[in-house]
DNA sequence: GTACCTATTAGACATTTGTCTACAAAGCTG
DNA sequence: CAGCTTTGTAGACAAATGTCTAATAGGTAC
């Protein structure tokens, strides 16, 4: 299991140092768990349970709407952090299921011991800001995506940040996180399938 | 300029308490600012100087698009923080232009100052966490709004959340921020007008 | 007041995207 | 292998949205 860690301790030392002390609190307050294909780590209408770190694996954020058709609003592979965050800090009921598209390797913290942790680590709450700020970056960007670029240019962005998320992720989610029907991305893979990918 | 600084204590305490020292400190640390309608508090290509709080007012991100086209990113209005937060904090260039739609009351603090603020105030981080959390959220509802509500959806959604807004904003900015063009947006607006709206 | 902006609306048409439906390929089960 | 389900593709048409252009209305300067 030793690898589930130095993924996760390198993953921080990208953005912030960590001391040895906090290595040994991260053994001792995240769990490794291995989720299989098709789990529900957190479910909608509930209070989130744990603060996710995903090793390795694609997962996904959706919920159902009027209509009751899943609305994939987010996908992302580890290495990184994936959590219904508000939610789980504030433990109000979340409004979104997190589904393991693939078997993930996890490690997660549950909300008792994060507060622990916030008495005993002086770092903690500062690497809480730089992966809150790097989160919000992230959705900055997916937002100006939304308003800049058309449904195509937005896939082929995809497409390239992410060449193997295709070979993971059914289609049907990719096309809801770009905003789009499956019809359509249907219609723009047309181009791409002949040749360069197979 | 007292009204500047309650206005400022009243929001951060809708989230967390604010011990006097904190006052004190803040009182000591934000400037106070006029400025007047169309001023441009951050340029893109600049490092930004400050971090902002609108006590009155409506602002906007802008940048420029590959045909020198504006884009507005973000429109809001006081009581709230408005800042091209990722790129102040880290001190790297932003591409955003920060501008003031109309006139505005503004706070504002310097790096050094949040830099000196952190090494006096136990809460400051505390406060920074809620922020971004509230502001993730945000952005993270924004994102689910693009992908779920159509063009029409949307608009009528910040008419309901921000009814004053259509009054002080100028419709390309609303279009823009809507992610569509102005020609569509006088589209939708025409059953609008007749009647409830003048 | 007249001339000149700027903001907004709108017609005509093109392009993008959605809806509904069907079908084919791939995977799963017994 | 046969039957079933899931996943992806696609035709035909409709609806949403963009592009280009022009027109109108308000405001501002002189």
């Amino acid at each position: 299991m030793q690898h589930y860690y130095t993924t996760l301790f390198d993953y921080i030392e990208q953005i912030l140092a960590l001391p040895e002390a906090d290595k040994e609190s991260i053994q001792q307050t995240f769990k490794p768990v291995f989720a299989p294909k098709d789990t529900i780590i957190e479910a909608a209408g509930q209070i989130p349970h744990y603060h996710n770190f995903i090793v390795s694996g694609y997962m996904r954020n959706f919920h159902l709407d009027k209509n009751d058709n899943e609305i994939t609003t987010d996908i992302n592979d580890g290495p990184r952090f994936f959590t219904s965050y508000y939610h789980f800090m504030n433990q109000t009921e979340s409004n979104e299921n997190i589904h393991c598209i693939t078997d993930c390797e996890l490690l997660r913290i549950s909300r008792e011991d994060v507060e622990k942790s916030a008495k005993t680590s002086s770092t903690l709450k500062d690497y809480t800001i730089q992966i809150l700020q790097k989160h919000l970056e992230e959705d900055k960007t997916r937002i100006n995506d939304m308003i800049n670029l058309t449904a195509e240019e937005r896939y082929e962005k995809l497409l390239r940040l992410k060449p193997n998320l295709a070979r993971h992720v059914p289609l049907r989610y990719i096309a809801s996180y770009l905003g789009i029907t499956q019809r359509h991305l249907s219609r723009l893979r047309k181009p791409f399938s002949s040749g360069h990918l197979k």
